[in-house]
DNA sequence: ATCATGATTTAGCTGAACTCAATCATCATG
DNA sequence: CATGATGATTGAGTTCAGCTAAATCATGAT
């Protein structure tokens, strides 16, 4: 066969042999030692040769394996330079930013327009995750990540606070009354995501006493909730930095402006010394400007 | 990120900057244009620059692009001649055989004993397959395969004649009573494979004349009906060279000898030249030898 | 004797990589 | 100038290479 074997395969034996430790590479290549044993065991099926000896807890490689390292060290020394040298010569144009989708969709996307006009020859690229993301591994420069703060080996800083308000199309509005009160929710449906609590939360802060909390659909997601409440089908708690421009714009409204507040939070995270790179200091000085503004993108 | 992009996607870079053409590099890697055309898209996104410039029928190299490929030409050139100056060492160490899953079981790997006695110096592959393997592509080094024989641009040899024989375990051939006749398989279950006219045929040939060839069981492949009959289902149509050891051993019984006859056969196919490989002569050898023998493996 | 360590393996899972087919924008041809 | 050929691109759907998890094995250290 005239074609090459797996070069994943090649980059887990060139890995192995240059640290004689198949654990060794799995750390550096982000995988088990299990995917990096099945590479070279099917490697060295391809080839038909032995490229290590294996003791119980080390390797050695064998001549052929030593003579194929040296030719693969020489070949992924020069593709990783390559690589590099192309990669940092993008890195002030392209940076890319972790955060959940429904942050993405409903505060992050909406004002993209007004970063790109500021800031044209930066490229924004949003990866949206719950996972946990490995700023190294996954190729992230800045993450907007929901929670308490003081992520172990990374710099944090509260962005954007979290609280939950209930809102609905002002026609299930309209069906409370001129003068609401909130034990009037108990005619309306309370949309739930997976987290009921919020609501159980939500209804003790207002003072309600003759609602139901627990009662209502459930929503495997937060999107899913959000959906069922615009279509209608009753009231549901989002955050407030996510329906902000349609409370603003009137398509949503919130018939009881109490918030529940959290500790959580929107923090923005990177590595240490991610600020030294112009590019995201750039973009630290506008997601904080962003947030000062009282008003959401047109 | 420290990792390299997809390693695929550079040997799609690489082979499109040789060619400046996808189409060519997608024949050479033997995948479409619209893979090539991804790869390079996602290799170009996860670099953040563009390698080459589109034109409607052609491509031409970015000055990134160009620089790049000097490195990937140099890494991939290094790649394949390493990789090559192994595998040439294994050549006549490993040979590499392709046929059908039931060839394999039924015929070639009770035998291989032998050939390892033989020839304790050629490690033999057995890549059981009833798809059509390209030889290049799939490191085949020889095949056996059923059919008419004369494959376009490669050499064949009728290697074993290939005929169907109803057969059962004894058990169930006792029930056909001392002397039975072809009419008395109407009191067996007739197991089918996918191929129901098969059964059809053997008892027109047979002159049958109170038997449904139609009814029984129909198993999706040979294997179930083998397993079926195993079990003592009823009686099976069993490639001779399938059972032949079991019927010489007695285990399976064949209560009418009247063999299907069949313009089908297993050929030994390889590519014009390969017999000038030692070790492929040698097997070729081997299996002609094989076949003319009378007594199946102990 | 017991525990730690690193390699190996099997079973099961998943998303990168693929195919397929349609589309697009030229360029060649009659 | 109309038509067909060509090569790149893309969306939708499929698949299996590559992975994880967990168990096992054979030392070596304590």
């Amino acid at each position: 066969m005239d074609q090459l074997p797996s070069l994943s395969a090649l980059r887990a034996f060139e890995a192995s042999a240059r640290h004689l430790s198949m654990t060794l590479a799995a750390n550096e290549l982000h995988v088990t030692p299990g995917a990096v044993s099945l590479q070279i065991r099917d490697l060295e099926s391809a080839l038909g040769v032995r490229l290590f000896e294996r003791r119980t807890r080390s390797l050695a490689l064998t001549s052929d394996g030593a003579e194929y390292f040296a030719t693969m060290r020489t070949a992924f020394r020069l593709i990783r330079e390559a690589t590099a040298t192309l990669t940092m010569r993008s890195k002030d144009t392209v940076l890319t930013v972790t955060c959940t989708a429904g942050f993405a969709t409903h505060w992050l996307v909406p004002r993209l327009r007004r970063f790109e006009e500021a800031h044209p020859d930066i490229d924004l690229r949003i990866s949206a995750s719950h996972r946990m993301m490995d700023f190294q591994r996954d190729g992230i420069d800045i993450a907007i990540r929901h929670g308490l703060g003081g992520y172990e080996g990374l710099a944090s800083e509260r962005l954007l606070d979290d609280e939950y308000v209930p809102v609905c199309t002002p026609e299930t509005a309209a069906t409370l009354g001129p003068s609401p009160t909130v034990d009037d929710l108990a005619n309306l449906t309370l949309i739930h995501d997976v987290y009921r609590r919020d609501w159980e939360l939500w209804l003790q802060a207002a003072g309600a006493t003759r609602v139901n909390a627990m009662h209502g659909p459930v929503f495997t997601d937060g999107a899913g909730a959000y959906h069922a409440m615009k279509a209608g089908l009753g009231i549901a708690l989002m955050r407030r930095s996510f329906v902000e421009q349609e409370l603003a714009e009137g398509t949503l409204v919130a018939p009881f402006p109490i918030g529940l507040a959290s500790a959580l939070a929107y923090h923005l995270v990177y590595p240490t010394g991610a600020l030294e790179r112009p590019a995201i200091a750039v973009l630290r000085s506008w997601l904080f400007s962003e947030v000062s503004r009282t008003a959401p993108p047109a």
